[in-house]
RNA sequence: GGUGGGUUGGCCGAGAGGCGAGGCAACGGACUGCAAAUCCGUGUACACGGGUUCAAAUCCCGUACCCACCUCCA
């Protein structure tokens, strides 16, 4: 079976036929750098990361482009506010982005490029636009170019939209616009509103990049001017992905062939924006939970189901969650390790290659899980061997494998050396409760039991002697 | 006004004409000194009203409610 996505597009899930063979090239937007990720900015990091790690499962050499908006209105006022150089709050949000993507094993893309590092490509770009007649400098001299939404009979083709049925903006200050839905390719400076620093020269004056350009110049130079997927979130597919497509298009570049778009996360039925207060913050989020809690919770569920997020859920997932890890553990202690080489079920084949159907792959591992179980109690090591393995292989394409090194905290060991600080101290509580249970005494051996769990201290009496974990 | 999506059991969350995805929780059983973990079993859920069909959560028509986007939000 081959592999098969939904391409917003067409509105249709199809199979995914590459430009060129066994290659796949792919670009998603990344986000703007203005404030703190938070729950839903990293949905979409993980979407596009397992659908990266699915594609390389299946043998494709896969280029993954996702960008960095690093200029924009928005970083300009909040750093205005904040009383920040605009990069410097752009960076530091950057920096904070890294730390989520890296805190939820999402894989560093091929490349990261940021928009104020593309600036030459997008004039390059803008100039054509102007050449072939598909864009303008305002005439009011404010050093804005605009691409001509009326000279390319195309748009709205992605969204299915007419340009007469949409809503003109409201904010009735059409500066040079030849049409209202015009929209911006480069902004001139506002001299003495902005920054200097802002400001780049350009044919048309001093200026910056408009939010769409960036996207198909960064898109352009790396992938060329014919790609296989573009992805981002659904609000991305219009006005944004709609004007990448009209400017990339009019300027005679085929751009993409699928169109991928994640759906949101909620809390309390409103739209996760970035005003809402900063619980919701991966840094907040992850003081409760472990980064492979959460992106367990987001891979569970579809990539173009909405989802509201919750407390609750997200701590039935947890426990979901250990489910697996906990067979995990248990047989590598029979095994002495699990094997590198697993292979995926067929139940979790299929549920990949149709659209990503990561709930369904998520059930199928869970399946794996449960025989994998029977084996262990069964003691059919071969058997549990290739299970395990096969649980692993799984995992890892969800970006869930607990044994994976990027979980590793990097605490210089000293989680290590706690833990075999704990191991040593309660193996002496373990060793006196023994005594006590092989003499009958079970009152001071439940004792010590709960004890141990007032410490956190989860205590299983296995046929191979007792075990303990956190609780 | 335009465009798109949704409403599934106690909870989360799949499925898209015919065998009750999976997880969490609950209950019963097995195992256990008791637990824990694990296994086995237990649920007739698909917003509402019609229709098509041998068969509808799934297709069609209508209704209600919810959500997103409509020019710089993942």
């Amino acid at each position: 079976m081959t592999f098969r996505l939904y391409d917003t597009a067409t509105r249709e899930v199809r199979d995914f036929v590459p430009l060129e063979e066994g290659k796949a090239g792919l670009y998603v937007c990344g986000l703007t750098v203005q404030s703190e990720p938070h729950v839903g900015h990293v949905r979409s990091a993980v979407n596009f990361d397992v659908l990266q790690r699915w594609l390389r499962h299946l043998g494709y050499d896969v280029t993954f482009i996702r960008n960095v908006t690093d200029i924009d209105d928005k970083i300009l006022i909040k750093s205005a506010d904040q009383g920040l150089a605009w990069y410097q709050l752009a960076y530091r949000m950057k920096r904070e982005l890294d730390q989520a993507y890296d805190d939820l094993n999402v894989a560093p893309p091929t490349y990261e490029p940021a928009a104020t590092g593309h600036v030459p490509e997008m004039i390059v770009l803008i100039e054509e636009l102007i050449a072939k007649g598909h864009a303008y400098a305002a005439e009011d001299g404010s050093g804005d170019v605009y691409f001509d939404v009326r000279s390319w009979p195309q748009y709205g083709e992605l969204t299915r939209q007419r340009i007469d049925d949409m809503e003109a903006a409201e904010d009735a200050d059409p500066r040079g616009k030849r049409d209202p839905r015009d929209f911006a390719l480069w902004k001139g400076q506002k001299v003495g509103s902005e920054p200097d620093t802002a400001a780049w020269p350009s044919p048309w004056g001093k200026g910056r990049p408009g939010w769409h350009i960036e996207c198909s110049a960064m898109a352009g130079k790396y992938l060329g001017p014919a790609f296989d997927i573009h992805g981002g979130g659904v609000d991305l597919r219009f006005p944004h992905h709609e004007n990448e497509l009209a400017q990339s298009r009019a300027a005679g570049r085929p751009f993409a062939t699928y169109w991928m778009h994640n759906a949101w996360i909620t809390t309390a039925g409103e739209k996760m924006s970035k005003s809402l207060g900063n619980s919701l913050t991966i840094p907040a989020v992850l003081q409760k939970y472990r980064g492979i809690e959460l992106r367990y919770y987001l891979v569970a569920a579809h990539y173009r189901s909405h989802v509201e997020f919750s407390f609750e859920a997200l701590d039935e997932a947890a426990a979901g969650f250990r489910r697996i890890e906990n067979f995990l553990d248990r047989a590598a202690d029979v095994l002495g390790g699990i094997g590198a080489h697993g292979i995926a079920c067929a139940d979790f084949v299929n549920a990949m290659d149709d659209d990503l159907g990561t709930p369904a792959a998520v059930a199928a591992i869970h399946e794996v899980v449960r025989e994998g179980n029977k084996l262990l109690g069964s003691g059919d090591s071969p058997a549990l061997r290739g299970n395990a393995a096969s649980v692993v292989a799984m995992l890892d394409v969800l970006g869930l494998n607990p044994a994976d090194p990027a979980w590793r905290t990097g605490t210089g060991g000293q989680e290590e050396k706690l833990l075999a600080t704990v191991d040593a101290l309660v193996a002496g509580v373990l060793a006196e409760r023994s005594e006590a249970r092989a003499a009958k005494d079970f009152a001071r051996a439940d004792a010590l039991r709960d004890r141990l769990h007032a410490a956190g201290v989860q205590l299983e009496d296995t046929p191979d002697g007792p075990k303990w974990s956190l609780s």
